[in-house]
DNA sequence: TGCGCTAAATTTTTT
DNA sequence: ATTTAGCGCA
């Protein structure tokens, strides 16, 4: 029993209230004033704005946890929305702690989808549904997208199905049915078919009693426009609305937020608007930055007390993300101590960066630090495979965080599919997934008349099946295996009620020679294959039957990790969103990967702020140090691209930030010697006259090979003190100088820009290098 | 129908 | 460089 318990049972009384002041609850001991607010402002909507590390679910938990002790609502008449799977669970973990068992009985704790399907399997039929309608997948949707596209004779080479996804996902991002898209975008794909294809697409979800990730919300926005009784009762029902994450929302969730709450008003929203980073998917800043006038009499909150990084390093994230216009500002402080500051180090290549953070890792760990609290954070995914092959080769234990995940892989969506069908005959997608995996002499042809059929009785591909198998339409083979097909799906349908969900997921696979495919397989992933679907089946044992495991995958795509051996995490900034380390590597600072070119290319400057929040969270990340690297060279698709140190790093306060020079640095005409005997930029001839200049180049010492710490030249800039990186007091080369560069061999300088030069290479064409890299050639 | 080749496309990621 | 999808050929 926890210390608030006695106040619980009396709803909302004065008395309990009284009480409650009067005892002032444990848990609300250790709150600094600005939490205790977040927490006991109950009434009215109320706009928490936490910055990094200030506590926020601290707040939001306790906030639940007050709710409860004071009778104000019952677990059940709380509504807790989060982005994530893995926030729910989180939130629930932890008002548990707060609260005990009463937090099993939140029953509307969950991610935005979670709540939509649950209210639209209550209300399906209102909106042209059953109520074991299915939620299809990034993969489903493009695939039933592009049978839409095949259907309207459009070619989908020239208008890619993924495309077209990505357009209708925009549109359901904001909340907009297809007769509400407004006419200038609905006529911008396929010759102007956009929004007539958007259209059929609905119309197909709804022949195929299936819905998609935006439909969950859209529907049920829907449905609540639609009903106002149904509305009406829910928000009647929910007394008290949280939502964490709110910088996140999109236009959809917002109208789903508004319509929700309009009842009771009494929401709280949790968010940063520095840490807003999910634009390119649609979220909008601006739902956070309009809070005031979309709730009127909103309260404000501001949680700016920093627990959890040391000075140094807040002041460097402060600093930086200071750059961007439009924040509802705050200002982050701790009193703490002021600890290591944040380090800024240049390497000659990505491959060196991977080496330099091996080793300082390693010396880490010879100090006694666990790798659990070391993560490095990276901006693409494509950056993660070199640290991959360094820890290897060091014999370094490290996870990768938000890889392909245990329910996207081929084998589980495949063994899934066979489930789907023996669960839901209708489900064509599925069927069509699985009817020739395991090759079975099913190819198109079959599936063809097997779609030709279906369309004209409208009944779904199994049933199509059924029936055609019993005419002369198929050829005699194909005929047969759709046959055996048919009845192999009738006998395991037969056994749902009667044999375990697992046990019949283990003869389906086995029976069905989908297994038996595996072990013949004889590529190295084969193993690793089977057993994951070893694990599936073994997941699936925890659930009551068949539809519920089905359910749970569909909305929650993730599996538990073990954590049985520390290990360094290596994930990209996006998936460190609400974590934190001791320590943590900030690799690929490079104009062109971090700001990503594309941001800047299709998004400009909110694209570039919206890079900015994700330095401002990589940095917010560490607890205690934050190390900084950017390359000189970096290969991208294969190629080695000259980099340029980011802008972002131009956005440090050189006070709160340390340049320490690479240890190969000081050696580092030898070392790139060896280092470059593994490129044949040249080919593979080191006999070329390319390789001979490139090595006598290499090995004669330069005056200032990797200084970033040059004298200071004050350049015009919007804020004083920075960390310089770029800066360079006298240009050494003109236009029109002839230089030579490591890797590209002679040039011709064509600009220069600080210390960057545009050189127009003889064999490497156009680049931009630092000009540090050049010597007279 | 199935295999093997060429060609194109490669930011971020949740649900 | 690597992967994947689509196309053409056996």
């Amino acid at each position: 029993m926890t210390d608030f318990d006695d106040y619980a049972p009396q709803a909302g009384g004065l008395a309990a209230r009284a009480a409650a002041a009067a005892q002032r609850p444990r848990y609300l001991d250790g709150l600094n004033p600005e939490q205790r607010a977040a927490v006991e402002t109950l009434d009215g909507p109320v706009l928490v704005l936490a910055g990094a590390g200030t506590g926020k679910t601290r707040a939001l938990t306790t906030r639940i946890a007050h709710i409860m002790a004071l009778g104000q609502a019952r677990a059940y008449e709380i509504l807790a929305v989060t982005f994530t799977n893995k926030a729910a669970r989180e939130m629930r973990e932890r008002v548990e702690m707060l609260v005990g068992d009463g937090a099993q009985a939140m029953q509307w704790l969950g991610t935005f989808h979670a709540i939509s399907a649950k209210i639209l399997r209550r209300h399906a039929e209102l909106v042209g549904l059953k109520p074991n309608f299915t939620i299809l997948d990034t993969d489903d949707q493009i695939r039933l997208l592009k049978q839409v596209l095949q259907a309207e004779n459009i070619d989908d080479k020239r208008w890619p199905a993924r495309a077209l996804a990505m357009r209708i996902d925009g549109w359901k991002n904001r909340g907009l049915l297809p007769a509400q898209v407004p006419a200038g975008e609905a006529e911008s794909f396929a010759n102007g078919k956009g929004g007539a294809l958007y259209a059929l697409y609905q119309e197909r979800l709804k022949i195929l009693n299936a819905v998609d990730f935006g439909d969950l919300l859209l529907e049920t926005l829907r449905l609540f426009r639609e009903n106002p009784d149904v509305l009406a009762d829910y928000q009647k029902r929910f007394k008290y609305i949280l939502v964490d994450e709110y910088q996140d929302t999109n236009v959809a969730q917002y109208l789903w937020l508004r319509l929700i709450s309009q009842g009771r008003r009494n929401v709280c929203c949790v968010g940063d608007d520095d840490q807003s980073v999910y634009g390119w998917r649609g979220a909008e800043v601006e739902n956070i930055l309009r809070f005031e006038q979309d709730f009127p009499g909103a309260k404000i909150v501001r949680l700016e007390r920093n627990y959890r990084s040391t000075g140094h390093i807040l002041a460097a994230a402060s600093h930086l993300i200071a750059h961007n216009e439009g924040r509802l500002g705050k200002t982050l402080f701790t009193d703490g101590e002021e600890g290591e500051k944040p380090t800024l180090t240049g390497v000659w290549d990505s491959q060196e960066e991977a080496r330099v953070i091996g080793e300082d890792i390693e010396q880490l760990q010879r100090k006694g630090h666990s790798l659990e609290e070391i993560a490095i954070l990276v901006r693409a995914s494509f950056q993660m495979r070199e640290f991959e092959e360094r820890f290897v080769e060091i014999g370094l234990p490290y996870r990768i965080i938000g890889g392909p995940r245990f329910y996207e892989r081929a084998e589980i969506r495949d063994a899934l599919a066979y489930l789907r069908c023996v669960g839901q005959p209708s489900d064509d997608l599925a069927f069509e997934r699985i009817i020739n995996t395991p090759k079975r002499g099913l190819g198109d042809a079959t599936v063809q008349l097997l779609h030709e059929y279906g369309r004209r009785e409208r009944i779904p591909l199994m049933q199509a099946a059924r029936f055609l198998v019993e005419t002369e339409e198929l050829k005699p083979k194909p005929r047969g295996a759709l046959k055996s097909l048919v009845a192999d799906f009738e006998r395991w349908r037969n056994l749902i009620d009667s044999k375990p969900q697992h046990e019949l997921a283990e003869m389906v696979l086995d029976e069905s020679g989908y297994t038996q495919m595996w072990r013949d397989d004889k590529t190295p992933e084969a193993a690793g294959r089977l057993e994951n679907l070893k694990e599936l089946v073994r997941a699936m044992e925890e659930f009551p039957d068949l539809a519920a495991f089905l359910e749970h995958v569909s909305l929650v795509m993730e599996t538990e990790e073990s954590k049985e051996q520390a290990r360094v995490s290596v994930m990209t900034l996006h998936a460190a969103k609400g974590l934190e380390f001791e320590t943590v590597y900030l690799p690929g600072w490079e104009e062109g990967l971090f700001p990503h070119q594309r941001s800047l290319d299709e998004q400009g400057r909110a694209g570039l702020e919206e890079e900015r929040r994700l330095a401002y969270v990589g940095v917010t990340r560490a607890k205690r140090r934050a190390r900084i690297f950017f390359a000189s060279n970096r290969r991208i698709r294969g190629l080695w691209q000259p980099t340029v140190p980011s802008r972002f790093v131009d956005n440090l306060p050189s006070d709160h930030v340390e340049v320490v020079e690479a240890p190969s640095a000081s050696q580092y005409g030898g070392y790139a010697v060896s280092r470059f005997a593994n490129l044949d930029v040249y080919g593979s001839d080191y006999s070329t006259p390319g390789w001979k200049r490139a090595k006598a180049g290499a090995t004669t010492p330069r005056a200032e090979p990797m200084r970033e710490s040059r004298p200071r030249a004050k350049q015009p800039m919007t804020i004083e003190g920075e960390v310089v990186a770029r800066s360079s007091t006298n240009a050494r080369y003109g236009a029109g100088s002839r230089v030579f560069h490591l890797k590209f061999g002679p040039g011709t300088v064509a600009a220069v820009d600080g210390n960057k030069c545009t050189v127009d290479f003889d064999k490497a064409g156009r680049k931009m290098v630092l000009e540090s890299f050049l010597q007279a050639g």
